[in-house]
RNA sequence: GGCGGCGUGGCCGAGUGGUUUAGGCAAGGGCCUGCAAAGCCCUGUACCCGGGUUCGAUUCCCGGCGCCGCCUCCA
């Protein structure tokens, strides 16, 4: 079974089903721009993550929120004088349809913040009857003191975290640390009604009413990028716990993009959106960086980068290729004969070897070794006239690709139109009379309309 | 200042106390090919520096240097 690392035990555990069903809870975005990079990576790892488990038999319930109601979304609709809603749905459609193009499963359940206000209201009153909050004039905050165990996300206690110079007492809060659960209506601003006076939901409140309400108590786990494990998943953690309520059971938390060194973000205006990216790679390149690295190390992407993933997907391509062509030869004269019998072996050993790295803390880049060792080890049966075992081996991995997310597909199934069709043609008449001038000359011509030529058995091939 | 992490061969990026190599891409040589492409084979004295532990450390411990993240919104 997967173990995965946990940040709150600092080491790696079994996930922990509950009823039967492995929940798992993912902070998505806040829709107020275009999603970059760094986003995408968070949607792969764990698109990576629910994909593997359900490989594995597992049943999960994916669910990850979308949070339309923020400071941010606010901001940007004041400066553009366009409603806020407004802004929030065409990013969120922006954000969809990037997911779409990276091949991101859809989360089972997708529940905005802004569907939530009631339980949020609830969840306020009920921490402010407990005493774990208090009324201020801005808003209502929670009351960090009143925790037990905060700051066990961060790895430091509460001491250690008020010295920290960059905290700064605000307005209302009796405490640096204590965070907004409620902010007051101001004028201009969304609100909703509430007992405690009208305003809009902090930041942390929403995730714990859905996460709780979509996927019940002591659920599996708690996911989002490196940079929500303080304030953001501790301060969820918090209500929780001032709750009384069982929580998330593991929290796992995937690691930054960086470009030359340094976080992707748009201060430092170093992010390539996902929208970018899609038009100048193919978003399976990304996904295989992607894969190729620790999930919760830090990651390196620039378009350089992704263009040698690309061409290492290219070489994937043309297995799926090769083994299109040699399926037909691959039916065994002799079912469950040896030949057959040590092909299955070197199948399964393969698959072996990739759910083996994949359940210790989901070693996507060892998995991804393993395959690529298949891949060499089919293309060289193919050259060994071996198409049946290449095609049991290379299948297999190519399908242990799939399973993460990652298809392939014969890049020579795509027909070209005629006029290439013809240069083809023309190019393998003139190889058959030895006329190698006019044979180079039809392929310069092909090359020059955006098709590659490969030599075959049967002749000329053609890709894109 | 506190906490966490990183420093691996041209680049990205795993991993491990020592017997056989992560893997990808790039480079060089070879096989195949009319040539090329594709594919395969081979090659490159990799583990920041200084101590320590050890029969043996890239891998553990200590110190140093450099870099990064979080501590404020952030995937």
């Amino acid at each position: 079974m997967l173990r995965l690392y946990d940040t709150a035990s600092e080491r790696a555990h079994e996930l922990v089903p509950s009823s039967g069903v492995l929940g798992l809870y993912v902070c998505g975005p806040t829709v107020y721009g275009p999603p970059h990079v760094g986003h995408g990576r968070l949607a792969l790892v764990f698109d990576v993550l629910r994909r593997y488990l359900e490989h594995r038999g597992e049943t999960v319930r994916h669910v990850s929120n979308v949070t339309d109601v923020d400071d941010k979304i606010i901001d940007r609709s004041r400066a553009e004088g366009r409603p806020w809603q407004a802004i929030a749905e065409e990013a969120e459609a922006a954000w969809w349809s990037a997911m779409s193009d990276l091949s991101v499963l859809r989360p089972h359940e997708v529940p905005h913040a802004t569907s939530y206000v009631e339980g949020m209201v609830e969840l306020v009153e009920d921490l402010l009857g407990r005493g774990a909050a208090y009324r201020a004039p801005d808003g209502v905050y929670l009351s960090v003191a009143a925790v037990d165990g905060y700051g066990l996300l961060a790895h430091q206690d509460l001491e250690a975290l008020r010295a920290g110079e960059r905290v700064h007492a605000e307005a209302g809060k009796r405490s640096p640390l204590d965070f907004a659960l409620w902010k007051a209506a101001k004028a201009g601003e969304p609100s909703w009604p509430a007992p405690f006076g009208a305003g809009r939901p902090g930041w942390h409140t929403e995730c714990v009413v859905m996460s709780l309400a979509l996927l019940g108590e002591a659920f599996s786990l708690h996911g989002g990028g490196y940079d929500l494990r303080f304030p953001h998943h501790e301060n969820e953690r918090a209500q929780a716990v001032a709750l009384g309520r069982p929580f998330a059971r593991h929290w796992v938390h995937s690691g930054l993009v960086e470009v030359g060194g340094q976080k992707m973000s748009k201060s430092l205006g170093n992010y390539l959106t996902l929208a970018d990216l899609v038009e100048r790679a193919d978003p399976r390149a990304y996904r295989l960086l992607v894969l190729r690295a620790k999930y919760r190390s830090p990651l390196e992407v620039t378009p350089e980068l992704l263009g040698e993933a690309g061409r290492a997907v290219e070489r994937l391509d043309e297995l799926a290729g090769r083994l299109a062509t040699a399926r037909p030869a691959a039916a065994d004269p002799d079912p469950g004969g040896p030949g057959e019998r040590s092909a299955t072996t070197a199948a399964d050993a393969l698959a072996a070897r990739f759910q083996s790295a994949m359940d210790d803390d989901l070693d996507t880049a060892g998995a991804v070794a393993a395959l690529f060792d298949g891949v060499r080890e089919a293309n060289r049966l193919l050259d060994a006239a071996d198409p049946a075992g290449a095609v049991a081996v290379g299948g297999r991995a190519l399908e242990c690709f799939s399973a993460v997310g990652l298809a392939t597909s014969d890049p020579f199934s795509q027909a070209p139109d005629e006029a290439v069709q013809a240069l083809a043609r023309r190019r393998d008449a003139a190889r058959a009379a030895r006329d190698w001038a006019a044979a180079d000359a039809a392929r310069a011509e092909i090359e020059a309309l955006g098709w590659r030529v490969e030599d075959s058995p049967s002749g000329t091939r053609l890709r894109r």
